[in-house]
DNA sequence: AGTTAGATCGGCT
DNA sequence: GCCGATCTAACTC
């Protein structure tokens, strides 16, 4: 059996979170079909101490899950055809999610491949909107409990060592003064090197 | 190898 | 209206 993370694994500073989930494998289901990678490379969001939050202003229709449970999923979609994948990680009555930004392609290679038209490994799953194409995410996948084995959640892989990256995020207008980013050092399939 | 336009949705200083 | 936690394709050098 699979060692699903539970949810008190996501109920914890969502910083912990993002570095405690490199490493980790998500697991996507599409009928028969599985698909699989290894995270290396999360960013954290937080609430009304982070202004490049989504969460900064409050709550909203929008961004309402970061405020709710940990460990489901908040999908969003920005700059017109992108989509982006969240976990929801805080402690209580704390907004926040962690921002996955790459993973490292293990199982059904061919076809994450097919689903984004391109053949090359490096570049499959290396940026938060790349990810989600390949795994076939989007809003539908909304607020989903992943703690459960379902259509995506993740699972505990063996424990290796590796050494944890740090930097300012990527992308983002304000907070840039945070080094809330986290990568696998010297992987592959990491977005950028800093 | 590096830079730029274009795509085109939803939530707001 | 406008701008964003982005990516691709199509250019130039």
């Amino acid at each position: 059996m699979e060692k699903v993370l539970p949810k008190e694994f996501y109920s914890r500073k969502t910083t912990i979170v993002a570095k405690e989930l490199l490493g980790k494998t998500i697991v996507r289901k599409l009928g028969d079909i599985r698909l699989e990678g290894k995270i290396v490379e999360t960013e954290a969001y937080g609430g009304k101490d982070d202004p490049a939050s989504h969460a900064y202003r409050g709550i909203t229709e929008r961004n309402k899950v970061m405020f709710g449970e940990p460990g489901h999923t908040y999908v969003y979609f920005t700059y017109g055809n992108h989509w982006c994948l969240n976990f929801v990680a805080h402690e209580p009555s704390k907004p926040g999610a962690v921002l996955i930004r790459a993973i490292e392609p293990t199982t059904g290679i061919e076809y994450m491949k097919k689903f984004r038209s391109v053949s090359s490994l490096e570049n499959l799953c290396n940026g938060p909107g790349k990810l989600t194409k390949a795994l076939k995410i989007d809003n539908k996948l909304n607020g989903l409990d992943i703690t459960k084995e379902g259509e995506l959640y993740v699972v505990n892989t063996e424990e290796k060592t590796f050494e944890i990256g740090v930097s300012t995020r990527v992308g983002i207008r304000r907070g840039r003064n945070k080094f809330w980013r986290f990568f696998i050092k010297g992987n592959l399939f990491v977005s950028r090197v800093n």
